[in-house]
DNA sequence: ATGAAAGCGCTAACAC
DNA sequence: GTGTTAGCGCTTTCAT
């Protein structure tokens, strides 16, 4: 026993060794099977079970130039929403190979900016980013880049390579139609944090309450805040006192409309009689609260899986039919807007 | 230029060729400044400005046989609880030099394990694991293990190497103790998962009761399904029908809590009068609740900061005060069980 | 304080 | 199909 280096661990040339082939054969006989014939394969496999050898990653990186890491970026890790996002990009990862390496921009544009020069500098296998909103210079950056790329979270037509979301102006619109529908007219809009999204949000709630004349700006009531849903019971506070007429609510995520529904539990307006409540995202507690809260589901898990997906099949240099994907919405009615 | 393997990027021997030194000069320059002479040092450091040369991680790890990343192996990404210690963790992360390498083990033994075994065979240079439940094996495997390893969530008198958390045992005592002093006789419990931690919440809740002479099994409603605001309904619904006249209710997540109340709402008990309420973790919709909920508060954003404070201390050699570190938790009491 | 040589574990390129 | 050789980009060892 010479005293090198090495870590311990049997290495490529170790199990070469044991089963009496180059260390080619054993790396071919691991990725390329097929290229191998049989009955070296089964040498190397059994030298391989016997040394309980285990190829690194690193090495394996190094030599061949390729990475097997994912990078994904994403505004916040502790909101519901991308934490579904997460567990459907972790589901579709496992035994896949590959890793994820994350990143969370707190909703800083800055900060995504840095963060994906950092990523894309480390020469990822690929790259997942949210929304659409990068700046010129990093849209053209990733075009030009040697991975393949795709945006989540919302639709849009001109994809930097790949996308899949829905539309926040359609989901908007859909939502506040339907509050229409079932006879409010004076409809306020609950926002926080106002990213991008949340701003098409309101873009969607804006656009369509003007096309009926109907639009106040004295029912929107915003902060830069993070969402929560104490600041939905502030919010809409803030809103009944200012526009006390306000027959319905829109919010721009569950968590202001919990807080909205205890906001006007705590001042005796009942919901939906007094005030119609409609959320967004339909996290789970939304069908458990009293009324339960009409929603828009989206498809966060689905949208998380999925993108791993297109990104692993390119990297494998599959044919990925549709580069940009529209995973909708669904509006979910239920009692806090129902008046019919 | 002749066509070689390479990235395209600088070497540290392009770096090395433009200051005029050996490559391994360079390197110690980066890494040990204090041992390059000053003179040499500000060469390198403009010859690494110009050409915009990023050290390659990989190759660092390969040739130093030590690894920047730490494996972060927890039951579950999407509860809000893990949510908020990852965001502690990647926030003590951040500028360190460090990576997360993140898995999920879905509540499953089996797969710590061997989500275990898979990272500790990448030489990580440091594990952070959740809980105290490990299988003998494991324990042992990773006390020998020649990287530092934190526990997290829970306080016990043996830790693997560290371990930072708070006892869930004493937790729920004050819960139900305090639920006790409010007047309240005929507690029940409802639990959900069933996780280590979540049993060691109905341990501490059945010893104090059985203290008083309290304990009646009847009170006690339970599902292994994951917990959620609905299964807080469903539970405390069944153990109304079951038990009708339940006078409060220890909820072993907040989750269930705010379930509990729905249902309250929805069955006409008042909450507190009729009912009272005491929930886990202190979420942020707890305040907001109405009537707002009570809550045992607990640290999961700073157990995960701290948790990697511990483990970056360990592997640059640093002296770690305490290894065993106890971080409370604290009873919030609010309307929900306040009869006073 | 600095450098040359060797090697970390693996794979691309090119034989045979 | 299989092996040989020469790296990938960096750090260790050992010399100066």
């Amino acid at each position: 026993m010479s005293q090198r280096r090495g870590s311990g661990r049997p290495t490529i040339a170790d199990v070469a060794r044991a089963a009496g082939v180059g260390a080619i054969t054993v790396s071919r006989a691991i990725r390329r099977p097929e290229q191998v014939s049989r009955e070296l394969r089964e040498r190397i496999d059994l030298a391989i079970r016997e040394l309980n050898y285990v190829p690194d990653p690193q090495a394996q990186v190094l030599a061949s130039g390729r990475s097997n890491v994912i990078g994904v970026i994403l505004p916040s890790l502790t909101n519901n929403v991308y934490a579904d996002v997460m567990q459907g990009i972790y589901d579709r990862i496992e035994g896949s190979g590959f890793q994820i390496q994350i990143a969370n921009t707190r909703y800083s544009e800055d900060e995504e900016d840095r963060l994906l020069q950092l990523f894309a500098g480390q020469r990822p296998a690929a790259m997942l980013i949210t929304g659409i909103d990068q700046s010129d210079a990093t849209r053209a950056y990733l075009a030009k880049a040697d991975f393949p790329v795709v945006q989540i979270m919302e639709h849009a037509p001109d994809p930097i390579d790949m996308l899949i979301g829905f539309s926040h102006v359609e989901a908007a619109r859909v939502a506040v139609r339907h509050l229409m529908e079932e006879g409010s007219r004076r409809i306020g809009f609950l926002g926080a944090r106002m990213d991008p999204r949340m701003l098409r949000r309101r873009e969607g709630y804006r656009a369509q309450l003007r096309e009926h004349g109907l639009y106040d700006p004295a029912r929107e009531a915003m902060t830069s805040a993070p969402s929560s849903v104490s600041q939905g019971r502030a919010l809409s506070g803030r809103l009944f006192d200012a526009a006390s007429d306000t027959d319905a609510l829109f919010c721009a995520n569950d968590d202001l409309a919990l807080g909205a529904l205890f906001e006007c539990m705590a001042r005796g307006r009942r919901v939906p009689e007094d005030v119609a409540i409609v959320g967004f995202n339909d996290l789970e507690m939304m069908a458990a609260a009293v009324p339960a809260i009409t929603s828009v589901q989206t498809h966060r898990y689905r949208m998380g899986k999925m993108a791993i997906d297109m990104l692993i099949d390119r990297i494998e240099e599959r044919e990925v039919p549709e580069r940009g994907v529209d995973l909708g919405f669904q509006l979910i009615v239920r009692e806090s807007s129902r008046r019919g």
